[in-house]
DNA sequence: CCTATTTGTCTATTGTTCTATACAATTAGA
DNA sequence: TCTAATTGTATAGAACAATAGACAAATAGG
């Protein structure tokens, strides 16, 4: 299966990037390594019908996402990292949505700025187009390791301040609740993947080409007033979605 | 931005397919060619930062995936296609779902068999792992377009001949209907993102390095109980997943 | 301590991608 | 009808990816 299927050639991805992402895939289902150890590289070689260099150069590139990890002399083996579930429902929060998967959840303001609502903002937050918003660039992490990138859209007049509150308290819920907002919901999330652009590669530490999951969603407080557009983009090799109905 | 951002290089990924892949998303979301008409070859060229020769391969590549139309002497312009956009609640159908998006819904049934349960499928569907299963693989279209790949399954003893029944109606929701399941509900979904596999780049019609939407997904009955475990995969620049809550 | 197995390094050759330059063909507009 | 702008084609060289073969270095096991 994984054996026959033939690498394609000449498609614009380099053969050692398309053996990189079909190895990855493989060691995540767990039918590469089922022990943890990698076949030796010159099997691997002859199961994808490549050079022992070409896939050598695809070992390399998971060693440097921190996939695998290779010993001189006793083979190649898996970090076992899992991938984090993340719930997404009415009530999504990031820090509690995480709880128990991760030790240390954080989120991190990367930059702020106020600025007119572009038509797609003003129409999710029900203001007019040009209302000043607040925009809020931010990563979080688990246990140090970059797990989302998100912008979100707040109107201007009413969160003033929101920035530095979030900022200190690095948490999304808690600066609401200092707006009196105590409870939230999620109104509806929109689910789209691409490539990671070139800042999300560089913000979330990300090997080119690389995917990322993108969630748009807009907030409601308790009385369905929009409060908080955002777009999120998580490294869909470290997240998936888990959808509560 | 999209003018300062440089192509990565030596990345195991051609030029011309980051740029297409750029490319492809600065039209979805209408910054490169708000008028439906690409800038010269030679400015984006210059943008992009490549030779004028390389960004006609990533041209060339969407002219292929019918993305864009070039015309000597006058210009290259965007074949408007929105993207799909597929509900994910409690009362997911495939083809209600995409009501008034397409005018030509329909699935189609690629190969079935009867197979022992894996330990994952046997887990969702609350039976014994070895349990005879009866896997369906399918293919929905929309218009004609692939619009994903899936593979369901369903216990076996219960269901008896669904594959015909299946085949015939070309709608899991009729085909459930007379095995007297009037009406189902979706109990969970996963959502992953990955790159396609050779077999769903085939039979989705994507070009290497496309993207697929992966949902996991346990419909269960009136009643609660598990009828169906399906992984299905959406073509990425197909689709977007919209969650209801 | 020796041997087999495995990963790491080196050099050379071939094929593919990207660049550079030039010019042809088509279209739109003055 | 002429000109400018634009896409299409051709050719050659430079940069990069993939193959091939040989051997070094580390490890595990008899």
């Amino acid at each position: 299966m994984m054996a026959t299927d033939p690498i394609e050639r000449r498609s614009g991805i380099a053969l050692w990037r398309q053996i990189a992402d079909r190895m990855r895939q493989g060691i995540a289902t767990g039918t590469l390594a089922p022990d943890g150890r990698l076949p030796p590289e010159l099997a691997l070689s002859e199961r994808f019908g490549v050079n022992r260099h070409t896939l050598r150069s695809a070992i390399a590139s998971l060693v440097q996402e921190g996939v695998l990890r290779a010993e001189q002399g006793r083979g190649t083996f898996v970090t076992e990292r899992r991938r984090l579930s993340y719930p997404i429902s009415s009530r999504t929060r990031f820090s509690a949505g995480l709880e128990g998967q991760a030790r240390e959840r954080r989120s991190l303001l990367l930059s702020h700025a106020v600025e007119p609502a572009e038509p797609a903002v003003a129409e999710s937050l029900g203001i007019a187009a040009g209302t000043p918003v607040l925009r809020l660039e931010t990563v979080s992490e688990a246990d140090g390791r970059p797990i989302s990138r998100a912008t979100a859209w707040l109107e201007a007049a009413r969160f003033a301040g929101f920035a530095d509150v979030y900022a200190e308290s690095r948490s999304i819920t808690a600066a609401f609740a200092r707006f009196g907002i105590a409870d939230y919901l999620r109104k509806s999330t929109l689910v789209t993947a691409r490539h990671a652009d070139p800042v999300d590669l560089a913000d979330l530490g990300l090997s080119p080409g690389a995917i990322v999951l993108v969630t748009v969603a807009v907030n409601v407080d308790i009385e369905g007033r929009p409060i908080q557009f955002s777009e999120t983009r998580f490294a869909a090799d470290r997240v998936e979605l888990s959808i509560q109905n």
